[in-house]
This record gives C-alpha cells, sequence and structure tokens, in this order.
DNA sequence: GAGAGTCGGTTGGATATGGCAACCTAGTGG
DNA sequence: CCACTAGGTTGCCATATCCAACCGACTCTC
C-alpha cells in the first residue's frame, strides 16, 4: 500500500514546521477523548463543513480556487485555510501551473481519490432522505442511473447490518454494552 | 438554533404509506451559495464534528447520553444540541423510558440507520489512510474483516470512477468543465 | 435519614471559527 | 493608462464551540 501521509502527527509536524502563513488550522493533534476509531480519524481530516465539497469538485474536474471558492460556496478565506489542511494530510496536493504569475491548481492525491466512495455513500443518502430530486444524476457505464450496493469483498454477499461482528482492540472502549 | 423544519421526518413517517415515493422535502434553504447537491444537502444535516460519531455510537447500541457523550467525547451540551437537530431531521429519535425520574434514550430512524454505509466508508477510508492499526475490527457473517466493494444495482460491476457520468440538472452548475 | 451516586441535561464565560467585503500583488490585453 | 484575472490576505464582527460547574429529581446504601 501506498505512504500513508496523513497520521495527524505528521500533519501536526508539518504544520510546526510553519510553511504557509495562514491559519493556525485545526489540526487534530490529539483526540484525547472519545473512542478511538477509524471513523473519528477520518473526520478529523475530512470532517468539517467545506472538505468534503472541496473534493466533490476536484472529483468533478475543478482544480482551481476560483472554480473551487465558486461551486463550493465556500468563503475564500476559509477555503484557503482547509485546502491547506487538506494538503498537509495528503488528501491534495497544490500544483503550479503558471510561474508568472504564480498560478496554482489543486488535485487529489490517491488518498483524496480515495474519499469517492464516502461522497457517493452520502449522496446516496441525501437523495434518498433529504432532497426532492437528485440535482445530479451520476450515471453507470451500463447507462442506467447509478445505484450502489455494498458487499463484502470476501464472500461476495451484500453487507447487511446484522451480519457485522464488531470487536473493539482498545482497552476500556468496548462496544455494545447493552445491546437495545 | 433555528429548528430545520422538519424536513425528512415527514419521510420516515410517510413511508409507510407512500410505496417507492420520495421526500416530500424540499432543499434545505439555507445554503444560498454553491451547487445545488444531495451530498452538500447530507452535509448540513451529518456535517458536523459530531454527528456521525453519535451515529456511531447508536449504531454500536449506546443510546443513552451519558454514554454517547462518553464515547463520543462530544462536550455534554454541544451533544445536547446535536441531538436536538438530528431529531428535528428525523435521524433519530428520542425515546422516554423512565416517568420518574424523566429518563431518555436515543434511537435511530430508518434514516438514520441508512447512514451506516457513509460511516463504514468512512472508516475504511480511515483504516487506509490514516490510522496505524484498526482500533476496531468489523467482521463480516463470512468470517473475514469486511473490506467492502460497492457495485452497480443495475449491472453487478464494480464501479470505478472512470465508468461514471456526470449530469447536472441546475442550470448555471455545469460539471466538468476541465477534466483534468 | 444522611450522603453518595445516576441521569439528562443548563448555565456562564473564554476562545475559536466562520462569514463577508475590501484589499493586494503580479501579471495580461487593449 | 485602464480594466480585468487569479489567488489569495486582512479586518471586523457574529456565531459556534469548549469546558467546568451546577442543578433537579430521583435511587441506593449504610
Amino acid at each position: 500500500m501506498a505512504a500513508r501521509p496523513a497520521t495527524p502527527a505528521a500533519i501536526a509536524a508539518s504544520d510546526a514546521a510553519g510553511a504557509g502563513a495562514v491559519a493556525p488550522a485545526r489540526v487534530p493533534a490529539e483526540r484525547p477523548r472519545g473512542r478511538p476509531c477509524a471513523v473519528a480519524a477520518g473526520l478529523d481530516i475530512v470532517g468539517d463543513r467545506w472538505a468534503l465539497l472541496v473534493i466533490r469538485e476536484l472529483l468533478f474536474g475543478n482544480h482551481r480556487f476560483d472554480e473551487i471558492a465558486h461551486y463550493t460556496g465556500a468563503p475564500r478565506d476559509r477555503l484557503t485555510a482547509r485546502l491547506r489542511t487538506l494538503e498537509a494530510a495528503g488528501v491534495v496536493i497544490r500544483r503550479q501551473y503558471s510561474d508568472r504569475p504564480p498560478r496554482f491548481e489543486y488535485h487529489l492525491t490517491d488518498a483524496g481519490r480515495d474519499l469517492a466512495p464516502v461522497i457517493n455513500a452520502l449522496r446516496a443518502w441525501g437523495e434518498r432522505w433529504v432532497v426532492e430530486s437528485p440535482p445530479i444524476v451520476v450515471r453507470h457505464a451500463c447507462g442506467q442511473p447509478l445505484e450502489t450496493v455494498t458487499i463484502c469483498r470476501h464472500c461476495g454477499q451484500k453487507v447487511r447490518r446484522a451480519d457485522l461482528k464488531l470487536e473493539s482492540r482498545a482497552e476500556g472502549w468496548e462496544i455494545v454494552r447493552h445491546p437495545r
């Protein structure tokens, strides 16, 4: 598996190095509270108001600051800060495409592209439970509107909640104490 | 907090009657900017720092205020506020299980349970790109650690990004101007 | 019947973050 | 010279968030 640049430690380190003069950033540093969990760790990176929308636009093929600002609706200063933290987390890379004047584009790394399933799951949920009619239609190669099913890679069966067994490896953070 | 006008709450209620009928919902009034999009609409409901962690715990079987506060690490006042907005959005319901003293539990609605794929996708991403070793192991019924694949329901093929065709139905919000 | 503990919150105050418009720099085009 | 573009930065203010402390209505234990 590829490099894993996104550990909170790495972020904290690169932030301390003081590369940019921007936003003191909400770097995770520590999450002393709460269950240790990959979900929480992921949310530390993409769990704010704009991050996933930025990544949506990058997946759509909009790579420039003004495009992203326009299509997400994020305030420009927030966008600047978020792009920096996403870069520090290894989710996007900033690429200069013009020397003079200096101009930049933002692209997804492998880690960033790998967020597509998260966004698709969220889109599916939003379409089902929130919006009236989908403002964006995603079609699969087969020509039909995309409807996704999640299956287990090992056995090929559809994943149902009842079929999952959870096991906590963190002491003091047991799961399901009262399975009500 | 401006109570979110019972958008999806109505859906859950009318779900029984409404066959395949979708959402008498209206797109959240309060996102005047940015591309209209089910992802953004979803994030308006579960896109803050704590919402998905709360839902994670409810999926784990922890239904009481103190449990949720402890396992998520959310400050109690934030938790109160988030539970209220999630309730207003129809994602959780608040259930009294004791009259005297008054005591309450929080449970997921169908809409809330339907967020499991989002959380699983996020867990997969976090395990791959953020954490060193998964603090929680999810096993499928087949006995193997769960690894998920997303497939298209129509054709059964694995969904790859290159196979997706996007089509915006919102005027002025076209997609992919430079598919770089 | 005194004291401690449980549960589901509120309250107050400090701090961090977000939103907005205006501004800046270094160019290009006319 | 002027207008315009891209990619931000700055200042100001409003709101959200964090945290610890507190509270009310019980129950449990001694």
